[in-house]
DNA sequence: GCCGTTTTCGGCCCGACTGTTTTCAGTCG
């Protein structure tokens, strides 16, 4: 049983606790556990067999048992049990906005309604209002919040949210009287997927800002549109709220708007302990019932205040972080201006639509300093992948790139498909010719597990691969990761020396985040290549620095960051060590 | 159910909003 799987039987256990009135507490800890696991970067069943269940933050001896009981049987007693008194259906009821686990009890109990369609007729029967709690206007808000649940239950991908939030707040800045401004929420925390766009700003005249807010082209509908805060649905069907705060408010309320919510109740906890209270208006030291301002115009005095440094939004996850932070071990996570190539681009020898000059040209604008032109192999028929000869006439075009563009280095490289039995679509003589290899899978997705993870080792062991591109081959909200067992994926590619890359290209962040911090806890070498299709794809480099920031990456940990002579001596010395095992094991 | 620079037992984050209520429970972020 996989990770996924195994948190959500934990998160449903904790909802059905919380519906039959349990203890908080309690259900706090099961969701915890939930939200541990589905992050971990590891299988649980790896640590399980290393007997490191307890390892895992949150989990005790009873959790631990219940783990052990789902890797064993697929099932868990106490969640079946707990399932033959609540119907499953009620989960999704539980999505409905404004129904929580309380009114899910009371329309059970009372009326026998479990799923959302048998809520809606009951509401639109008005058959709710007389239930104790419930009126008029609740039966409204439910059958809105159903609405609201068929139309936008959809988290969006981080490169859609990215792009509108960018649209709205440019604007702003342009023609509206906003100070400060800046984006909050799983947004600025760079999330694959984020549930709403939260902006915050100050203004000495936040009506103006709010009616231009509402205004905006990109606006399709207008949901609220009060004095301090407004929400609007973009074109791209997006949820963008504003709000307005006091400027001794404005690091509180980023930090507070930031999260993670998980993150937030650590700190607060922590807090707590030392007399201080942290809300949305600042930071406080509690003294004799009152309490006493400390901080709050910006974000650093939030952390300062308990001792701690400034905390990179991408961390803020209840990861650890916080107990890192308290001994003065946070990570010097990598950033964008670390980068100085991108070694992963499609120009129109096959599918990308700009030829090599102006990738060269686009990449030079950005400062990099060396690019690698990756175009498909054969079996990519339908990507224009390149037979041998093309492969050979391509490079009079990288050369006359060369020239035309001096200053940044082209290296003539491909994205080799990895075929089913793990070889590779060209020979080795012909990748031995190429300054950098990276292999992919780009077909047989539905393979077992183990036959997968065997095919992408084997294309390991080649000795001219360089690289294992988007490892996972998942389109996020479209197509789930194949079959693999990472753990084994990563610790071969330490020992053979092959990077993997964390591709940045919005809809993969492949690697994802725990699999890259997972990584560099196994001595993995990273590239961050942003799989361009275009030019103008280069830019979406800051994708992928987030997602390796989310995995606590450092910028000695990623290839890319490297000067040119470097990462040629590290390519070189690793694949002599290939050659060199290869014989080895044939001789 | 978990956990420990106050604790192996007794704690476990904070505030706003809403609607149904005469003082608060439920939900949300």
């Amino acid at each position: 049983m996989r990770n996924a799987e195994i948190a959500r039987v934990f998160s449903e256990i904790g909802a059905l606790l919380e519906i039959k009135g349990e203890d908080r507490f309690k259900v706090r800890a099961y969701e915890r556990v939930a939200e541990t696991v589905a992050n971990l970067g590891q299988d649980v069943s790896d640590l399980r067999e290393a007997g490191e269940l307890q390892s895992i933050p949150g989990v005790g001896k009873s959790t631990a048992a219940k783990i052990e009981e789902l890797l064993d049987t697929g099932k868990c007693t106490h969640h079946q049990e707990l399932l033959s008194q609540i119907p499953p259906t009620v989960f999704e009821m539980l999505r409905v906005p404004g129904v929580g686990p309380k009114t899910v009890k009371v329309l059970i109990d009372r009326e026998g309604i479990a799923t959302v369609e048998e809520l809606e007729s009951a509401a639109r029967a008005g058959r709710l209002r007389d239930l104790p709690g419930m009126g008029e206007k609740t039966e409204q808000e439910i059958l809105r919040g159903i609405a609201h649940l068929r139309e936008y239950s959809k988290r969006t991908n981080l490169g859609v949210a990215w792009a509108a939030a960018e649209g709205i707040m440019g604007q702003l800045r342009g023609d509206a009287p906003v100070d400060q401004m800046e984006a909050a929420g799983s947004l600025r925390r760079m999330k694959e997927t984020i549930g709403d766009i939260d902006i915050l700003i100050t203004s000495e005249q936040p009506e103006a800002v709010m009616d231009r807010f509402v205004g905006l082209d990109l606006v399709a509908e207008v949901v609220a549109r009060g004095p301090t805060k407004s929400s609007i649905l973009t074109d791209a069907g997006v949820q963008a709220d504003l709000r307005v705060v006091p400027p001794e408010s404005f690091g509180a309320a980023l930090q507070y708007f930031t999260g993670s919510k998980q993150h937030n109740v650590k700190l607060r906890d922590l807090a707590v302990r030392s007399k201080i209270k942290l809300n949305e208006y600042g930071v406080f030291r509690v003294k004799g019932g009152k309490d006493v301002r400390m901080g709050g115009r910006v974000e650093e005095e939030m952390y300062a205040a308990l001792g701690l440094p400034m905390m990179p939004p991408e961390l803020r996850e209840d990861q650890g972080e916080i107990e890192v932070a308290r001994e003065g071990r946070l990570p010097d996570l990598i950033e964008l201006s670390d980068i100085r190539g991108d070694l992963q681009m499609h120009s129109n020898w096959s599918d990308g639509k700009d030829d090599i000059e102006g990738l060269a040209r686009a990449a030079k604008a950005l400062g990099y300093r060396y690019i690698a032109i990756t175009d498909h192999s054969p079996s990519q028929t339908v990507a224009g992948g390149l037979v041998v000869e093309q492969l050979h006439r391509r490079r009079k075009d990288i050369a006359a790139a060369r020239k035309a563009v001096p200053g940044i280095a082209v290296l003539d490289a491909t994205e080799v498909d990895i075929k089913r039995d793990g070889r590779l679509d060209y020979p080795d003589e012909v990748l031995a010719e190429l300054d950098f290899v990276v292999a992919s899978v780009h077909s047989g997705w539905k393979m077992e597990r183990e036959a997968m993870t065997a095919r992408i080792i084997k294309a390991m062991e080649n000795p001219w691969v360089d690289c294992i591109g988007h490892p996972t081959g998942r389109l996020i909200g479209q197509r789930e990761p194949y079959e693999l067992d990472m753990e084994a994926v990563l610790a071969a590619a330490a020992r053979l020396g092959v990077a993997m890359e964390i591709n940045a290209y919005p809809d993969r962040l492949d690697l994802k985040d725990a699999h890259a911090r997972r990584a560099k806890e196994l001595g993995v070498k990273l590239l961050i290549n942003t799989d361009a299709h275009g030019a103008d794809q280069l830019a979406l480099m800051r994708f992928g620095v987030a997602t390796a920031r989310r995995g606590w990456i450092e910028a000695g940990e990623v290839l890319n960051t490297l000067p040119l002579s470097h990462l040629r001596r590290r390519l070189r010395r690793a694949r002599s060590q290939q050659r060199r095992r290869r014989k080895r094991s044939t001789s």
